[in-house]
DNA sequence: CTCATGTCAGAGGCACTGAGATTT
DNA sequence: CAAATCTCAGTGACTCTGACATGA
């Protein structure tokens, strides 16, 4: 069962049952990828929510708050606070709205249009550092594998993750 | 900038700036990982940490909590309470360290080897269900891209996950 | 009545920090 | 002295639940 040589203490070698896992190769890579992109745009004060509402917005247009929350799979719960902030810092627009007064309609203002230019060029740098490893095919491929994966468990049972 | 046709509310398509990002791929699919992983080892009692604690107990053979924290990946904080819930099971034995009284011995007893076999038997299903929408040779090609993000990054700053 | 929305308060799981006691 | 080990108490980030009031 374990013809080691090594009665006690070692080296910090990974297990080969642990290598074979793919779920810890991907939840190893998530990790590594999560602290580049969320270090990263905590150096300019920002969030990975944060960019992902304002993306959505400059796509989409103004929406509701449970919108949003669809879209970028922030919870309905944890988008209200992102907006707040957003909103102090008059990237976005909370306004009601007045064909339907449950509804906020949140709009993209001018400055939050060009804070999202800003976070777009970060991002590029920040997913190449993630995919340095990789040549642009190769990163083409990992994606499209990875969202087939998404995809086919997407079926039923939404997925969070707004990064 | 967005010349869309909802002024408010639409569907929950995901933005362009969203689905390029890698990281985002990245984080979706280990997520959905990690929850099929996590529910099927709930089901049968069972917890990542608690796998990985014995899988490398079987193939490296006895060793300290810290060795074993640095095999894992499991913090050392965090072993504490996984060694106590296996030894209170049977699954390892806890014995003092005679050459080097900070140290504790674990070991695997012959109950804790045989429930590693019914959970490698559980983890084949499981990581089968994980990867249920690749191919062989996709689910290769997968695993090394994966392993060479990791491999890259991991060169300062080594990583958790124990999964 | 039922359903969606916005809001809040909080639980639960996880990685991690900090500190203390012991021993090398 | 410094450094490692084991342990515990607790923090922080994140996802998610449950509830409530408002209104369609």
């Amino acid at each position: 069962m374990n013809e080691e040589t090594e009665p006690d203490d070692g080296g910090a070698e990974t297990p080969e049952r642990l290598r074979r896992l793919a779920s810890r190769a991907l939840g190893r890579a998530a990790a590594q990828a999560d602290r580049i992109i969320t270090e990263g745009l905590a150096e300019a004060d920002a969030h990975r929510w944060h960019y992902a509402v304002l993306a959505t917005l400059a796509e989409f247009g103004p929406a509701s708050q449970a919108t949003l929350s669809r879209r970028t799979g922030v919870h309905r719960s944890d988008m209200v606070g992102v907006l707040n902030t957003l909103a102090a810092r008059g990237l976005v627009e909370r306004a009601p709205n007045p064909a339907d007064r449950r509804r906020n309609v949140i709009t993209l203002t001018p400055e939050g249009s060009a804070r999202l230019a800003d976070l777009d060029a970060l991002q590029t740098t920040l997913q190449d550092r993630v995919l340095a490893p990789l040549s642009p095919a190769d990163r083409a491929l990992l994606h499209t594998l990875l969202d087939r994966l998404t995809a086919h468990h997407g079926q039923a049972g939404q997925p969070p993750w707004p990064a």
